[in-house]
DNA sequence: TTCAACAGACAGACCGGTCTGTCCTATGGC
DNA sequence: GCCATAGGACAGACCGGTCTGTCTGTTGAA
């Protein structure tokens, strides 16, 4: 691995941890075994580092939360496998993300210190809900669901009820609670498909 | 009002917007326009400092959250109460809370970096689910819910949904979103007394 | 006169970032 | 094969500035 990829890769690890504006370019070449000269020679600042990390981050995420969907059919199932991929592949995942959802993380200390970045990362969220609305009209149009389900309310709600899980997991360490959490969410989307259901059999 | 009372005011603010850890002293006396001085003959550390700011915190959730609510009888009315004074009371006062729920951004700055002022913040966590647990007890006692809810499972989910919503807000600032997610949080409590009330009169 | 309350200069650690120098490797002329 | 040279990768001293916390001096009320 590259000395850019590694720095990345642990510069991941801490902003996890500790966050970005309270994460050293000292600990981060200390870590990385490597100096200032290494380092910038890499990166022009430590902003650039912080593009380099989300991006990163982001491509992680997409692997382990996108995994597998191309093999399931159903819109529905897509959302509860991406809910379950959510917590096992990438929440669960402490070799990458030991403290825990990094995107929180950014968004909680960045949002008004430093709102550029913070764009950066709120490009990340509009994409996902974008995606889970998109699934949510999929679901309508192959009629797995009501045809008057408001899809961008329902993206909010399992997205904020993901986000919570995360802070929850994040504060509590766990497991049963996150699974408790994100249990909850899959069958707040079963209950869309299972009300439906009713509705065509009677 | 007290030089003291002054000081943990403006950085109940100031650490409401930028965490504990990004806000300086510096940037403290001068919003509560005194000086070194004046700051450490109250506060021994910036660390003290921080346990007064969350006392108040915590004083202030308490006084806006469970507001009003002594003049209720019904457990589920009383947690639908706590719900939306979450969010018009609390999560809306950008008076004394201008960078949303302070508690959430103490926990995810502070989580690895200050286990210790970590676990301050966590106490108030979890009181605030037995507080919701200990309703639905209640709830099941006044026969107003099923018997077999699994309550802490429920205080679970209704706590993660209000922490996503908080962290969903302070990403997208729009009172929409935030009324959408609380508002699903309600449904959820109302659910749990109408599949039980539909029970009752079959 | 005394003493708590406060002002602000200061200390020392630490921050992100720069700069010079060293080492290693690749290349080209002979 | 051999060596001079060039250039990129990296080490680490160093810079200005900011951080928390200390200490001394001033002020005003009792």
């Amino acid at each position: 691995m590259s000395l850019k990829q590694q720095i990345t890769r642990e510069s991941l690890r801490l902003f996890s941890l500790n966050g970005f504006l309270s994460t050293g370019i000292n600990e981060i070449i200390a870590v990385a075994d490597t100096s200032k000269g290494g380092f910038y020679n890499h990166f022009s600042s430590k902003e650039q580092l912080f593009y380099a990390v989300l991006a990163e981050s982001q491509s992680l995420w997409r692997e382990r939360v996108l995994y597998g969907l191309r093999e399931i059919d159903s819109p529905t199932d897509k959302i509860v496998a991406i809910l379950i991929n959510y917590k096992d592949r990438y929440l669960l995942d402490t070799e990458n993300f030991p403290g825990g959802c990094i995107f929180i993380t950014f968004s909680v200390e960045l949002h008004d210190a430093l709102p550029h970045l913070m764009e950066e990362v709120n490009k990340g969220f509009i994409g996902f809900k974008a995606l889970l609305t998109r699934l949510l009209e999929e679901a309508k149009t192959d009629n797995e669901i009501y045809l008057d389900t408001d899809s961008k309310a329902v993206a909010q709600t399992l997205f904020a009820g993901m986000l919570g899980a995360s802070v929850l997991y994040g504060v509590e360490k766990d497991d049963l609670v996150l699974d408790r959490a994100i249990n909850s969410l899959i069958d707040y989307v079963q209950q869309l498909k299972y009300a439906h259901f009713q509705e065509q059999n009677v």
